[in-house]
DNA sequence: CCGCCGTTTGGACGAATGTCAAGATTTTCT
DNA sequence: AGAAAATCTTGACATTCGTCCAAACGGCGG
């Protein structure tokens, strides 16, 4: 088995990235109020129960806490999606559950989705963020692919599409979306539904 | 006719104008190099050939300066796109018309691009960028729905999307092909072109 | 030539930032 | 229980930020 030092190492290290995590959600609740420009250090350390130099004990600068709150936000939002739509034996039953789907997400938690929007800008400009936001938006490219594919599956047909160009187009309507839900259009969340609805149907042969 | 005075204080107004208008175009050269959220006031002096106390002096605060560069670079951006593509007597055409004219855009000043699409994140966190980030987003719907509306017109089709569908689909292409282009991947523009292209035809009954 | 007024400069201010280190506190191990 | 290691706090540091202001500049009318 493993060595009292093994097991005592584990803990320790163990304890260390759960205290990272809890450091790094309680972050990411502050980037999603604030946005990425406007959220310090210290005001991070305001949404936790910590002072403010317990970060630099955690993470080494600013840099590091922000990529270590990307991935996370990554696990939780690949957690969030690969589930996908199984349950579904009519095109457009498929098209409407990822319709739902996506609309719910935005719905459920629109300011994390803001943040997402914010830091892939970000990672345009700081390329130390690119790698992580590459990741991200694979992940997201598959599970609209997934959704692609099975829809073409039970139509029939094949995609009349690349995986990257399917993910532009479901991308620009759910950030449209996520846009006017912010400023209050109560629309926003239907166009959105039905925006997704009709695009299945214009990607396969 | 005007009066001396009139004459005397339009050109005095003028000239102060005329400067805000040289100021802004410095901060937008800064901006588009740096980002929202890493341009300061003196960075944006040191574009100039001025100090960074005459800022205050043309503008009251940042925020008056940013939103007036905002204001600034929707002027260049429209006066870029309403000439349009006139001349083109077949469908696929005019789609290759677009196509080419969205890729030498983007081509032609990516750091532009990815300035707006950051002040566009960041008028979801600061409300007073948003109505001018709103204006210039319905002239780019313009602009895409008069290319699908003339596409559909030499179809003697109807389109089959709403306005605001149309531009965010082609918006999700173009932020894409940005992305991709900035990072270096060589096939970012031919791919736009590919996706802009066969984007029209889906968008028609 | 002087004085005026629109411009421009450069420095100063307080506040906020990222970073760091020394010390206090808690946990862990023997 | 006591020593050692970890966790955490506190205050300080050098910068940088937006903002403001007194002074200097410069052209133009009197």
């Amino acid at each position: 088995m493993t060595s009292p030092a093994a097991v005592k190492r584990r803990t320790r290290v163990d304890k260390f990235e759960d205290r990272r995590r809890e450091l790094a959600d309680a972050a990411l609740l502050a980037l999603a109020d604030l946005g990425y420009a406007r959220t310090s250090l210290r005001t991070i350390a305001e949404h936790t129960q910590f002072s403010h130099g317990l970060l630099h004990y955690y993470f080494a600068d600013k840099v590091e806490l922000i990529t270590y709150c990307v991935r996370r936000y990554k696990e939780a939002c690949v957690k969030r999606y690969e589930g996908g739509v199984g349950g579904a034996d009519t095109p457009s039953a498929l098209a409407e559950a990822c319709a739902d789907g996506l609309a719910a997400a935005l719905e459920e938690a629109p300011l994390m989705h803001r943040l997402w929007y914010d830091l892939r800008s970000q990672s345009l400009f700081e390329a130390a963020f690119r790698d992580d936001v590459a990741e991200i938006d694979d992940s997201l490219q598959d599970m609209i692919w997934r959704n692609v594919r099975a829809y073409a599956d039970l139509t029939g047909a094949d995609p009349t599409c690349a995986p990257s160009e399917a993910y532009a187009l479901f991308d620009g309507l759910f950030q449209q979306a996520l846009q006017r839900h912010i400023i209050g259009a109560e629309n926003a969340l239907d166009d959105l539904r039905s925006g997704v609805r009709k695009l299945f149907p214009r990607l396969v042969s």
